[in-house]
RNA sequence: GCUCAGAUGGUGGAACUGGUAGACACGCAGGACUUAAAAUCCUGUGCCCUCAACAGGCGUGCGGGUUCGAUUCCCGCUCUGAGUACCA
């Protein structure tokens, strides 16, 4: 029979389904690799053909590690909670949890069409209690513990109690708010179990405090930094401005550190570990306390403003302080005289946009407070003033300025007219521009002078620390992230409030069930959603959080859920999570490098600290696979000499001869860019009568690359290819389109190479009639020499995760096998056995047919590498003279240099090369290469 | 501005440690089969010069360098894409 890859599809889908063919058991006496992919949030769009991409390389890498004996964890979940379904639910009143499941369903045919090796019996929902219920307890978790910085760890919360009992604050190191108390243990004990309560949040690692959010009211709702671009919102681009609310945060920040130095340890993409470095943002300075002059008018708010710098060497150039224009002392340090000034610049701040502010960093501005500072160094005086390029929330909001060795303190100074002072002697035209060096030796410098670098900055961290006036300080760019959502479809938060403190619901109340409302708006008062929940409240009274969790909460643990996935008494046994340990390799976008993976590292090491987990980092190995986009192609309509629309579209070729307006034109009717003029007619009305201008009796349609969209008509479904080309065709180009990481756009040419190499394929084990036909005789050299060239390159491409490479090999092996006209079983059975990770579903059949029980081939060995077939004993040296090409010579590999030397000399035909002249030197590279330098 | 990635035929791409640039595939051209078309198969296909060539020249973004030899290493530049942005 001929390659008929719908019905061998189907059967082999059907099989792995009804034996379970990929159940993972979570114990082996095999070793354990797990691999992931980032699970996907099921949209009403269903899957394009780019979505895929990732997991068919990850399957593949799947199934390539079970034939190599490994006990494989391949699963497949939803991250289920989100806004599409909100919105929807908004307009229609549908339900999400209905839309969910419908979009899960379509997800879920897809998914299995493409014949993927998931262990299903795995699969998770953030959005289902038996899911969620786990996320809510891991709240709670958070919720109970504080960071005690000496153990540089999370503790329970129970611990800090004790230390306030027995010492009060004194021997707490704990990441922390600003406005702890400081106490006795006497103190600690007079408190009402209210105020131990408010003392205590401050430390929890998920705490409340009124902080300044991004809200968004076109969406009702709070977001995070990263979810925010260029003043809107990132899913939707609505306008999003800055509000104060009681929120709910995450201290991640208590994990800066951790969060950073784990990035050394593991095995990602360079550039995803530099936008976590970057996120991170961890600078090591020091900060000053200079003091303020009380002017003669007693203008005081506090004796000092502390400033950060990661230049603490350079403060005796110090010329003068800047404050951001939002810093709250600014209107008590303002002076009388100055008063219209600075409050003119902060109306003028105020008005530009965000967007201004940042297109626009050459303009220098500012205005002078009037009011003087102290240089704790030198006791000089130097001026304060506001600035807008300091920025309110980095550091303390003030910064000391240094022209001669920061441009921007430079521009300031000269514009401003303040004093450029010459610290180091190593410093150049300082009168043109800033030098930042850290070379040579101070000068005007006071008590530094004459020393280096080093030597300064860690005499004056003394210095200033001795004197109270300043000390070493690390500083992070990094806030803690906000966790709270006023939106309906996510986790419920398990926490009540009673007389305004926040309180945790029992673990036995676990899953704190999402409440059915009538409407998914916010209530008439601005309250979230939640609020029109009736009845839904907390046996003890008080009210439940009305906040839910944000998107990033039911992905920041699942990969442990699917350790043990069906688990009602914990997320995950013991046993389970000591087996799986972590994440070997993570597939999936670069979109989540500053999000996703570095809230899954935060709460991974949190379940550490706790000990409940054994590993420090998740996902020992990341790889993101590049983004599919749109081509898009157009036809040319024709206009007329007013500009009006014609009926006649010209070939992308001729159009420059006429005036033409370029339509999108849907992909689907199109084939290596020549339309379907038939389907064009019928693709829709008013373009029934279309009259078209060919080239070369075809209509070649325009090209460009574009996001993959609906309203683009540049949508590929996968569907459709598997309907036409099957899955293992699809799943092979996908693999041939270019290396897994590259983004690139899709293009559906070519696609008819990988199916007729499966064809061919499939013709090697069968005869002229299609008739099954393989025989037993013993392989020739140039068979194993075939098969044994195929099995290493293969082997060495997957683990480099060089997929591309490999399905090119395969066809180049086909064609060498059919060529020799190899027959052989022994050849083609381990063909069948390296090809299935990418082609599965053909090579259970072929399997079966060779006289295999069904369905092993999935757990088969994969063959072993001999590279005794390999060997040659000639090999066709090139000939270069001055390192260009010219000929071939066939010599044996035992040949050393001299008998080469000698063979080549007396070569008529490289004797014509030489021309009469005479070689200089002979490079002779033994398997590799001759050079004549002439 | 900064950081990172990249630039190879008409197209997607290959060349893994400095050793035959363009594998493999698409497209295109020619041919076989067919009444014809589709499908299939065969041949050719980097560019230039040439009737043609197992003749010559050019050729991996541009300009230099190291080397017997550079797509690969070094220096400088251009362009494209991604991220980030007054971070003190």
């Amino acid at each position: 029979m001929d390659y008929q890859f719908k019905e061998i599809e189907q059967k082999w889908q059907k099989f792995w389904a009804d034996h379970q063919t990929f159940k993972a058991e979570s114990n082996s006496e095999k070793p354990k690799y797990y691999v992931l992919d980032m699970f996907p949030y099921p949209s009403g769009a269903g899957l394009h053909v780019g979505h895929p991409l990732g997991y068919i390389a990850s399957d593949i890498f799947s199934r390539y590690k079970r034939l190599k004996g490994f006990n494989v964890l391949h699963p497949m979940g939803y991250d289920s909670f989100g806004l599409p379904a909100e919105q929807y639910a908004i307009q229609t009143g549908q339900h999400p949890a209905i839309t969910t499941e419908a979009n899960i369903a379509t997800y879920r045919r897809q998914l299995d069409q493409i014949g993927f090796s998931f262990d299903w019996s795995r699969e998770v929902r953030t959005s289902e209690p038996s899911y969620y219920k786990w996320t809510q307890w891991i709240f709670m978790q958070l919720f109970n513990s504080w960071y005690n910085i000496e153990n540089d760890r999370a503790e329970d919360i129970t611990t800090l109690i004790e230390k306030f009992n027995a010492s009060g604050t004194a021997d707490v190191k704990a990441v922390c708010d600003e406005d702890v108390k400081s106490f006795l243990p006497s103190d600690w004990a007079t408190f009402t179990d209210e105020e131990k309560q408010i003392e205590l949040l401050k430390y929890r690692l998920t705490y409340l405090r009124e902080s300044t959010v991004n809200w968004c009211p076109a969406l009702g709702t709070v977001l995070a930094n990263d979810e925010v671009k260029d003043g809107f919102s990132e899913r939707g681009g609505f306008p999003v401005e800055q509000k104060k609310m009681m929120q709910w945060s995450m201290r991640i920040t208590a994990y800066a550190d951790r969060l950073l130095q784990g990035l050394d340890t593991i095995d990602w993409p360079e550039p995803v570990k530099e936008m976590q470095r970057n996120w991170i943002g961890k600078s090591v300075g020091a900060s000053v306390k200079f003091k303020i002059e009380t002017s003669d008018s007693g203008l005081r708010t506090s004796d000092y403003i502390e400033v950060f710098t990661t230049r603490v060497d350079t403060i005796f150039g110090v010329s003068y302080l800047v404050l951001a224009p939002e810093h709250e002392w600014v209107a008590e340090l303002t002076t009388p005289e100055q008063k219209q000034a600075v409050e003119d610049y902060i109306a003028l701040t105020k008005k530009k946009s965000e967007l201004d502010r940042m297109a626009d960093t050459k303009t220098v501005s500012g205005a002078f407070t009037g009011t003087y500072v102290i240089n704790p160094v030198s006791g000089e005086r130097v001026q304060l003033w506001i600035a807008d390029y300091v920025l309110a929330g980095y550091g303390t909001g003030a910064v000391m300025g240094v022209p001669s060795g920061d441009q921007r303190d430079w521009l300031f100074a000269t514009h401003f007219n303040l004093p450029i002072v010459q610290i180091l002697d190593a410093q150049k035209d300082i009168d043109v521009q800033a030098d930042p060096t850290k070379e040579g030796k101070y000068i005007n410098s006071g008590f530094i002078n004459g020393m280096e670098y080093k030597e300064a900055v860690a005499f004056l961290n003394n210095w200033l620390e001795e004197r109270g006036a300043g000390k070493a300080k690390v500083n992070f760019r990094q806030r803690d992230a906000i966790f709270g959502r006023q939106r309906y479809w996510g986790e419920p938060i398990p926490v009540y409030f009673k007389d305004g403190l926040p309180y945790l619901v029992q673990e036995e109340e676990l899953p704190l069930l999402l409440p059915e409302i009538d409407k998914y708006l916010p209530t008439e008062t601005g309250e979230p959603p939640l609020a029109r929940a009736e009845n839904w409240l907390p046996k003890d009274g008080g009210h439940y959080e009305l906040s839910t969790m944000p998107g990033w909460a039911g992905s920041s643990w699942y990969w442990y859920r699917y350790m043990d996935a069906n688990n009602n008494n914990e997320f995950a046994s013991k046993e389970a999570i000591d087996y799986w340990q972590a994440v070997d390799l993570y597939i999936g976008g670069s979109e989540h490098a500053t999000g996703h993976l570095l809230y899954s590292r935060f709460w991974n090491k949190f379940l550490k600290d706790l000990g409940y987990t054994k590993e420090e980092e998740p996902f020992k190995k990341l790889i993101n696979q590049g983004m599919i986009q749109g081509r898009s192609n157009f036809v040319y309509r024709v206009n007329d000499e007013n500009g009006k629309p014609t009926n006649t579209y010209v070939s992308a070729g001729l159009r420059k001869e006429y005036k033409t307006s370029a339509l999108h034109v849907d992909v689907n009717i199109v084939e290596n860019d020549t339309l379907d003029l038939a389907k064009f007619k019928a693709w829709r009305e008013e373009y029934a009568n279309a009259e078209f201008i060919l080239e070369g009796g075809k209509y070649i349609c325009g090209v460009e690359v574009e996001k993959m969209s609906k309203s683009k008509f540049n949508v590929v479904n996968p569907d459709d290819l598997i309907e036409r080309y099957g899955a293992d065709t699809l799943r092979m180009y996908e693999m041939f389109l270019g290396p897994l990481e590259q983004s690139k756009p899709w293009n559906t040419n070519g696609i008819e190479g990988v199916f007729k190499f499966l064809r061919k394929f499939w013709r090697l084990f069968h005869n002229e009639e299609w008739v099954f036909h393989v025989n037993d005789v013993v392989p020739t050299k140039a068979e194993l020499k075939a098969l044994h060239k195929i099995i290493k390159k293969v082997q060495d491409d997957i683990e480099r995760f060089s997929f591309n490479t490999s399905v090119s090999s395969f066809m180049i092996a086909v064609n060498e096998l059919t060529d020799l006209k190899c027959k052989n079983r022994q050849i083609l059975e381990d063909m069948v056995i390296i090809l299935s990770p990418y082609a599965p579903h053909i090579c259970e059949e072929l399997w079966q047919l060779l006289g295999n029980d069904a369905g092993t081939l999935s757990y088969a060995a994969y063959p072993t590498f001999k590279p005794e077939y390999l060997v040659e004993d000639e090999f066709a040296y090139p000939v270069s003279i001055n390192g260009k090409m010219k000929m071939n010579l066939n010599l044996s590999l035992t040949l050393a240099q001299p008998e080469v030397e000698s063979i080549l000399l007396a070569d008529e035909h490289f004797q014509k090369f030489l021309d009469g002249k005479a070689p200089k030197k002979i490079i002779f590279v033994k398997g590799k290469i001759i050079n004549v330098v002439v």
